[in-house]
DNA sequence: ACGATATGAATGAATG
DNA sequence: CATTCATTCATATCGT
């Protein structure tokens, strides 16, 4: 189904020849992979197990990707987004197995028996993405891209705890500095559609923890 | 082929609001926000610098986005909240450099590899908010949204110096002309700067058994 | 060329 | 606040 193009005639250190975009709109012209970084991209997903890597992972393995085309951190963002999405929603379709098991939106199995794609590589299913991509030695492709330790975060518990009540001190480092020094001007009260109502209405549960960000 | 059939009306009484297109195939779906509605939040968010807005402004913002097309609370918060998220990630992905010890925030290689900003509306036939407009040409006449600005924070937040604030109150035509100059001046009442006390409950996690379906 | 498919890009929604 | 999922749009490429 992937019909496995091998029209990488771009073979060159820029694929993107064509985004000339000069006035154009947004998508002058969307990154085009080149098959290189397709595979070691693929490898990083399979053998690697890497699925949704951190900023530090994607800069990383953008800056590798560079040496065989354009291309951007978001591009590897967006790859691996759009490549486990894909996968899943495949599956789903394939596998309807709901009696088996429920399937619970979350807690995705690390590296669940996927293996449907065109494989380029043998991929060991060593991958443990509950634990670390395991860099061993055994991509072809030397790609030691991730951190073998942990990516980060995990440990980086970022309680909630930071509830700050200080008026300025609008965490986000964004410098705006005017964190609730909203001025609203031209705020009708017409609203009075039915009267002052939290929209926290009926709903799901509606976290709203975020909002006394007072 | 139909990778998607699952059609949940949401059962809004209104839907059909969203046409500000000829194109707008979003169904009932999810928020689809109107070129209006996106450029007053942007303006909220670049020009008055508005982050995370609490309960009362997320209220007072929806109500008055709703005259330009549906829109709830929720859709307000998560705006905000996926503008102000992405912001930060993108830079994560586009630098970041870890070795960079006093990190200079305003010197970034433009065209090294920073994403273009034009999360605005998908349809080619809007110019007004894509990007920098270099005035708003015609404002619809409630909210004279500024120069959007670029998402260049840090130094030079909002700077709307050019932009009198022309928000001026009468909106919609209400009729009341009252001019309800809502200005949040430092503090909330119940924020004080010592004790903090959210007056509202904010369960973090309820089951949806009492709440009724929408 | 045109339609179908694949896939990059974007964003709303939700959770941790 | 970070991360992830789902859905959709836009476009490049391939098949016919």
């Amino acid at each position: 189904m992937e019909t496995q193009q091998n029209h990488q005639q771009q073979g060159n250190e820029d694929g993107g020849n064509k985004n000339s975009n000069f006035l154009c709109r947004q998508s002058t012209s969307r990154w085009t992979p080149t098959t290189e970084q397709i595979r070691i991209l693929k490898d990083l997903y399979y053998n690697n197990g890497v699925r949704s890597p951190s900023a530090e992972q994607i800069q990383r393995i953008s800056a590798k990707l560079r040496q065989y085309g354009k291309i951007e951190g978001k591009n590897v963002f967006y790859w691996f987004l759009n490549h486990k999405a894909r996968e899943r929603q495949k599956k789903r379709f394939t596998s309807t197995t709901p009696s088996a098991s429920d399937v619970p939106m979350h807690h995705r199995s690390p590296a669940a028996g996927v293996w449907k794609y065109h494989q380029d590589h043998p991929f060991p299913n060593n991958l443990t993405a509950a634990g670390f991509p395991s860099s061993s030695s055994s991509s072809p492709g030397v790609l030691n891209i991730g951190p073998v330790g942990h990516p980060g975060y995990g440990s980086v518990a970022m309680e909630k705890s930071f509830r700050d009540c200080s008026i300025s001190s609008s965490v986000d480092g964004n410098g705006s500095g005017m964190g609730q020094n909203f001025v609203w001007v031209g705020v009708d009260p017409y609203s009075s559609g039915g009267g002052c109502h939290p929209f926290l209405e009926k709903r799901k549960h509606f976290d709203y923890e975020t909002l006394e960000d007072e």
